[in-house]
DNA sequence: AGACTGGTTGCACACGCGTGCAAAGCGCCG
DNA sequence: CGGCGCTTTGCACGCGTGTGCAACCAGTCT
C-alpha cells in the first residue's frame, strides 16, 4: 500500500525482481494469467510490487504482443445530446471489459477526419468505431489493410467489407407517416438539415416515399445544421401560412426547436393544430416542456452489437464482416393528437 | 498514396529502410524533427514509406522517451450536457495540440474512478485531467509519485501540490442573490442535489450566507442526482405552499426541471409569480421554451487554462503548482423579474 | 597534396516487457 | 538408488524505435 521510491520516474520490472530477488521473468510470469509461477515466489513478488509501487507498461506489453488493449473512437459533434449518449454509453461498455478508449473528437464535420484516424492508427489500436460522422473510404481501406477492425455506426458502406451497427431509419420514416395519418393529419412536411448523412437522409426519404405512396403532400426543408437553430428556422418559415398539420423532424434537436418556435413564436397549438414526431429519443424529449412523441433509437443495443463485434474480431480476426440492424421503437408521448401512451395501433 | 504489401500486419521502419536501401536509423531520423538527414535520402525513405504505408509505431517511440503524449481525461455523468461540453472542446483542443485522449468514464460517481486512473497509469500518460467528480486523494499523490501531472477541474483540493482550474463558484452563489434581490425576491429558496462536491457547495454555501447577512429567509433543497428530475420533484415539493418567490438552482439542470414543474405542475407564472436562476448556460438554457437566466461557467477559460499548465508541465516539469480561479459572468435571460438582457445593476 | 571541417551514415545499445528453451529442482515409482 | 515426469526458473532473444558514437565522405583551406 505504501510505496517507498518513485517521485519522477517508474518503476519496472526488473526493480521489483531485485527486490524480491528472483529473476525479471518470474515478475512477468506473475503478471501475466495463466503463467508458470510457484505460490511463495508469487507472493514475494505481489508484496515487492506493491511495495514498490509497480505498474506493467502496457506500452512495451503492446509491443510484444503486437496489439493494444486501446480502441479509436470517431466522433463528430459530440456537445449534440444523441452524440455524448452515445459515447457515455459505449466508452462505458469498453472500459468494463477492459479496453481503453482513445477519442477522436472530429469536431463538427469529415474535413479532418482522416487525419484523426491516421494518428491514432500510430498507437496500433485494436479496433476503431466510428461512431457518426463519414469517413473517407480511402482511410477505412487503409485501417483494414492494416488489420485494424472498423466498426461503422449508422454509416452503412455498401459494397465494402467493414463491420456496420445500424438503426432501420427507412423503417422509423415509415412508422412515423403512419403514426401522422392515424392522427388525422392531411398534409405533412418533414424537417431535415443541410447534411447529407445517410441516417437523416434514410429518415426522410422514406418518410418522403410512403407519403407519396398514400398520396399525400409533404413539404420538405433541408437546410442548416443539424441543430435546434434548424428546427426553429423551419418552423418560423413552413408555419408563415397555415397548411401544414403534420411535422416529422428528422432529430429531436430540430423537433425541439421547432416546437418552441410552432407554439410561441408561431401561435400554434400541438398537438390540438399541429402534430410533431421526432427521431433519437434524448433526454430532453421527455421533458415536461415538449413530451415529445418520438422514436427511440436503441443505443443501449447498438453499443452491445458493437462491443460483440470488437470482441469476436479480437479471437478470430478473419471471420466475415457483419451488417447489424436494429429496429428503432415508437415512444409516444404528447405531440401527436389522438395518441396518448396507452392506446397504439399498429 | 498507393499501398503495397501489409495486409494484417503492419509495416516497420525496417521494412522502409531495406525498400530505400539505407539503415534503419535513417528511417528513424526522416520522422524525428531535426534529425540530420540528407535531402536525398529523405525523399528516397518518404517514397518508400508512402509506398508501403508506413506509419511510426508511437507505443515503440514512447518506450524510448519513456514518455507518451496521451492525456487521461476523467468524467462522469457524461450524458448531461454541461459535462460533454466540456469534454468536446477539451479534447478538441487537445487533439489540436498533437495530444491523444484517453477517455475515462467514471459513470456515475466516484466508486471505481481510482480503478479508471490506475488503469491509464499503466499506459504512461502524459498528465491527467480530471474533469469533475471526486478522486480519492491517495491516487491522486499516487500520480504525483510517478511524475504524472494532475490536474482537477472545479475540484480544489487544498494542501496538496495540484495544479487546479476552478470557476469562481462562490462569486456566483452570491451575485444570484443579489439577482434575486434587485427583482425583489423577498422568500429565497437554493435548490442543490445530494451530492456534496466542491462546486456545488461553494454555490450553495456562498447563496444562503449572503442571503443570511441580507437578512432574507432560504429554504434548502439538498436531496436526489443532480438531474432534471431533482428540480422536478424540489419545485413539487416546495411550491406546495406559496410563500417563496425567488430560486436559485446550482445547475441549469435542475433549474429546468424546477421551471417546468413550477409552471405546468405548480401553475406559477415565471418570472411574474417567480424568479428562477440557474448555473452553467448549457445550450438547452437559452431554448425558447426556457430563457433561463443562469450565470456562464466560462468553458473555453477553462480549457485554454488546462491546456496551458499541460503543455508548461512537458515543458519544465518542476514548476510550482498553479490554482487558476475565473470568474461566472451572470447571463440574463427571461425568467427573473424586472430584469430584460438590456439593463443590469451591478 | 594533405589536413581539417562539417555534414551523413551505420552500428550498437537501450527502452520494458513476453516467452521459447533448456536447465534445474522435486516428488514418485520401480 | 536411479530413472522418469512435472513444475519452476533463468537466460536470451525479439518486439519497433531513438540516439550516442565513431566511421565515413565531400569540400575547402593551407
Amino acid at each position: 500500500m505504501s510505496q517507498e521510491k518513485a517521485r519522477g520516474s517508474f518503476v519496472t520490472a526488473a526493480d521489483v525482481a531485485e527486490r524480491a530477488g528472483v529473476s525479471r521473468s518470474a515478475v512477468s510470469r506473475t503478471f501475466t494469467p495463466g503463467a508458470s509461477v510457484s505460490s511463495a515466489a508469487r507472493a514475494k513478488i505481489l508484496d515487492a510490487a506493491g511495495r514498490l509501487g509497480y505498474r506493467v507498461n502496457r506500452l512495451a506489453q503492446s509491443l510484444t504482443i503486437a496489439r493494444s488493449n486501446i480502441v479509436g473512437l470517431v466522433a463528430a459533434d459530440l456537445h449534440q445530446p444523441f452524440h455524448s449518449e452515445c459515447l457515455a454509453t459505449l466508452s462505458a461498455a469498453l472500459l468494463a471489459e477492459g479496453f481503453q478508449c482513445m477519442l477522436l473528437n472530429a469536431a463538427n464535420a469529415q474535413r479532418d477526419m482522416s487525419a484523426l484516424i491516421e494518428n491514432v492508427l500510430e498507437y496500433r489500436v485494436a479496433a476503431i468505431v466510428v461512431m457518426n460522422g463519414t469517413p473517407p473510404s480511402r482511410i477505412v481501406n487503409e485501417c483494414l489493410d492494416n488489420g485494424v477492425p472498423v466498426i461503422l455506426v449508422n454509416k452503412p458502406m455498401p459494397g465494402f467489407a467493414v463491420d456496420t451497427v445500424v438503426t432501420d431509419h427507412a423503417g422509423g420514416g415509415r412508422a412515423a407517416v403512419e403514426l401522422l395519418l392515424a392522427a388525422g393529419c392531411r398534409s405533412l412536411a418533414v424537417v431535415s438539415s443541410g447534411a447529407r448523412t445517410a441516417s437523416l437522409l434514410g429518415r426522410l426519404d422514406a418518410f418522403r416515399e410512403c407519403a407519396a405512396k398514400a398520396g399525400v403532400p409533404v413539404r420538405i426543408w433541408q437546410e442548416g445544421p443539424t441543430d435546434y437553430s434548424t428546427g426553429r428556422d423551419a418552423a418560423l418559415s413552413m408555419l408563415a401560412e397555415g397548411d401544414i398539420d403534420g411535422v416529422f423532424c428528422v432529430t429531436d434537436l430540430i423537433a425541439l426547436g421547432f416546437l418552441d418556435a410552432a407554439r410561441l413564436e408561431r401561435g400554434r397549438r400541438v398537438p390540438d393544430d399541429l402534430s410533431v414526431v421526432g427521431f433519437d429519443d434524448i433526454a430532453q424529449a421527455a421533458w415536461g416542456a415538449y413530451k415529445l412523441t418520438t422514436f427511440r433509437q436503441p443505443v443501449r443495443l447498438l453499443t452491445d452489437a458493437v462491443m460483440r463485434i470488437i470482441k469476436q474480431r479480437g479471437e478470430l480476426p478473419g471471420s466475415p464482416h457483419t451488417v447489424v440492424t436494429l429496429p428503432a421503437s415508437p415512444i409516444i408521448r404528447a405531440t401527436v393528437r389522438g395518441l396518448a401512451a396507452s392506446e397504439r395501433s399498429s
